[in-house]
DNA sequence: CCCACAAGTCGCT
DNA sequence: AGCGACTTGTGGG
């Protein structure tokens, strides 16, 4: 498996979130994590072919927009090596429009398998682009907050910038 | 209210 | 093959 990936950062007010790209699209975006953080080394000399440049701009616009709680269009995405079930959640996931949530059962039961809903935790966290993938707006059975991989710290703060409330916790 | 348990699916060891 | 993961519903103390 090839891993030619280019890393290109986008900086907001939230901090420096960084985006990969593969030949066919955003392929990954990694929060601001301050410890796990490593500058950006991209591609080694290489000049950034013309269509990366494209995606990141719609990447960086639709970022900041998500950021603020307003839905934008995205970049296509490369969902290399994802598994169908995979797919089929991350789907569910971007026809939430800002603003609105949605629990586990209620993707687990969108993609046809209603008592999948652990495997739907699963795949939330396997989702390799966070926020633009909006694995944020899922919670848990009773609005509750549930988990989230990239740090709760984010999660209630997207929701809270969308305007959504929780039901405790 | 809090704890324990089982169930469907994926990915890593 | 076994176990954990961003879960959920049920049962008991």
């Amino acid at each position: 498996m090839k891993n030619n990936l280019v890393e290109l950062p986008i900086s907001t007010r939230d901090g420096k979130f960084i985006a990969r790209y593969s030949e066919n699209g955003l392929a990954e975006l990694n929060f601001p994590n301050a410890k796990a953080f490593v500058a950006p080394k991209r591609s080694k000399g290489g000049p950034i072919p013309a269509r990366i440049k494209n995606w990141h701009r719609v990447t960086e616009t639709a970022l900041k927009k998500t950021l603020n709680g307003k839905k934008s269009k995205l970049p296509p995405l490369d969902w290399n090596g994802a598994t169908e079930f995979q797919k089929s959640v991350w789907r569910q996931m971007l026809k939430i429009s800002a603003g609105k949530t949605k629990s586990y059962g209620e993707i687990s039961i969108a993609i046809g398998k209603p008592k999948a809903v652990r495997a739907v935790g699963g795949a939330c966290g396997a989702n390799p682009i966070p926020v633009l993938v909006p694995c944020h707006r899922i919670l848990a059975a009773n609005k509750k907050l549930g988990g989230f991989s990239g740090g709760l710290d984010w999660k209630r703060k997207l929701l809270a910038t969308e305007g959504v409330k929780l039901t405790s916790a």
